[in-house]
RNA sequence: UCCCCUGUAGCUCAAUUGGUAGAGCGAGCGGCUGUUAACCGCUAGGUUGCUGGUUCGAGUCCAGCCGGGGGAGCCA
């Protein structure tokens, strides 16, 4: 029993592979067969006079998608795509099929997301979705190298986290409504105070009315939160964070990125340090090229995509407007009116991977922030009190891991980039 | 919530000014010993999103509805 994507260590060997038939070309006396396996795709070479006639007639009819196992010798071959070819020897029907909806062949959007659960079958989204995995691996791999301990956090929540027009509501028995989580942002820096570094990691649901190709209803988001810590802490962490995380892709993934045809080039370009403005030299370098910002307005997707196109890496942008941000960022000490936050923009006009920042540590500011912002301070008592016992200042982020995906692997939308994207408008399979 | 685009075969798309709905792919059958979205031949496949209107005649023009895509705002 082999597996394709280590199909190398077995070359001149006989092997057996349990996939499916992926595509078929036939040419009188040999059929070429594309076999996936779901580790990688692999041509394996049928000719009739090593199979006989039965066995060739039979695999000259199999439908695209059929259950196959197969046998045959593994062989280097200089045109295969993968450098290996299987000489069939042997192959039996699995699991037969008929009419696979799915051709080798141009789709509608519509169309293949109305069959996302075989759409995952392709090349391209077989690629995408590994890579997923390595990005998700290589983040927690980051995180607990330098001593984060997982601490999740609660999906239904009583109460909204930074507002309360984009919660999505769950009846919760029949004495209370429970929101589904946003961020999970308060319950960290609790986490924090209990065992210093700490993340979640889990699906966050916005019931933001966005159709946009940077927006899912729910996404899976990251979030180290650092007790004892600053500003240009948490910079640090999300800057080798990401910089982690692509060298692993590179290092791991190079032919699932070679499928996706991404340029290694601008990933490899990814290196730290990377460049840190203010809020206020991004208004400057915005209105210098004529763009219509007003000093205190928060970006617009255009101005994010103009300001990462001016760097070849990540770009961490710092001290926004403490209007713009949430009640919980700490406001900057020396300049109230700037906060001590940071949203970090991926190149190539992805938008915001992260967003994050330092803490408001003050419990009398606090209070107040809570009272401008019309949130009930009875719902953040359990909040309020880790700034009562035990208060130090502490920082963290929430990093998008489709955002960050769908930039590493250069795609043009975040749907592709979880397995079942849920948007504004679907909701099936 | 607002703005723009769009809906014809299983899929991707054609159809001149309103005048007999087509092609490629896919599917089925056959041919071909090195194909890479192979190629060649044959066959089947249509309530043109829905409802109504104008007209001798509507895929085409008009109204309403439904579906889909992109964007704004908001955000990761």
């Amino acid at each position: 029993m082999a597996h394709i994507e280590e199909i190398a260590n077995h070359e001149g060997r006989s092997v057996t592979l349990r996939g499916w038939l992926h595509k078929r070309r036939s040419s009188g006396k040999i059929h070429f067969l594309t076999v996936r396996d779901g580790t990688g795709f692999i041509q394996a070479v049928m000719s009739k006079a090593a199979v006989g006639e039965e066995l060739f007639l039979q695999a000259g009819h199999l439908g695209q998608e059929t259950a196959i196992v197969i046998q045959g010798e593994v062989r280097a071959d200089a045109r295969a795509p993968g450098g290996y070819e299987l000489d069939v020897s042997e192959m039996s029907v699995a699991g037969e099929t008929r009419d696979y909806p799915i051709a080798p062949k141009e789709h509608g959007v519509d169309f293949l997301l109305d069959r996302r659960h075989l759409w995952i079958r392709s090349e391209r989204q077989h690629a995408i979705l590994r890579i997923r995995h390595t990005v998700i691996n290589a983040v927690r791999d980051f995180l607990n190298n330098q001593g984060f301990t997982l601490a999740d956090t609660p999906i239904f929540t009583p109460a909204a986290c930074e507002g309360t027009t984009t919660l999505f509501q769950v009846p919760y028995f029949d004495h209370a409504t429970a929101f589904l989580t946003q961020s999970g942002q308060l319950y960290n820096e609790a986490n924090a105070m209990a065992l210093g570094r700490v993340y979640s990691f889990g699906p966050t649901f916005r019931a933001e009315r966005s159709k946009t190709r940077r927006h899912l209803t729910e996404f899976w988001m990251v979030e180290p939160e650092m007790a004892y810590a600053t500003l240009d802490d948490a910079i640090d962490l999300a800057e080798s964070l990401i910089t982690a995380v692509v060298a692993r892709a590179l290092e791991t993934r190079g032919r699932e990125l070679e499928t996706l045809e991404r340029k290694r080039g601008s990933l490899e370009a990814i290196q730290a340090p990377f460049p840190r403005i203010t809020y206020d030299e991004a208004v400057h370098m915005l209105q210098n090229h004529g763009r219509p910002i007003e000093y205190g307005d928060d970006f617009g997707g255009p101005d994010e995509t103009f300001l990462a196109e001016q760097f070849d890496r990540p770009v961490a942008v710092h001290h926004y407007p403490t209007a713009t941000k949430a009640f919980y960022m700490k406001p900057d000490p020396e300049h109230p009116d700037l906060s001590l936050s940071v949203d970090i923009l991926a190149p190539e006009g992805y938008g915001e991977i992260v967003g994050g920042g330092q803490r408001l540590d003050d419990l009398d500011l606090l209070l107040r922030r809570i009272t401008e912002h019309d949130l009930p301070q009875e719902a953040f008592e359990w909040y309020l009190d880790l700034r009562r016992y035990g208060n130090v200042p502490h920082a963290g982020f929430g990093m998008g891991i489709e955002r960050l995906v769908a930039w590493i692997c250069g795609l043009e939308h975040v749907r592709e980039t979880i397995p079942y994207p849920r948007m504004l408008y679907r909701l099936t399979p």
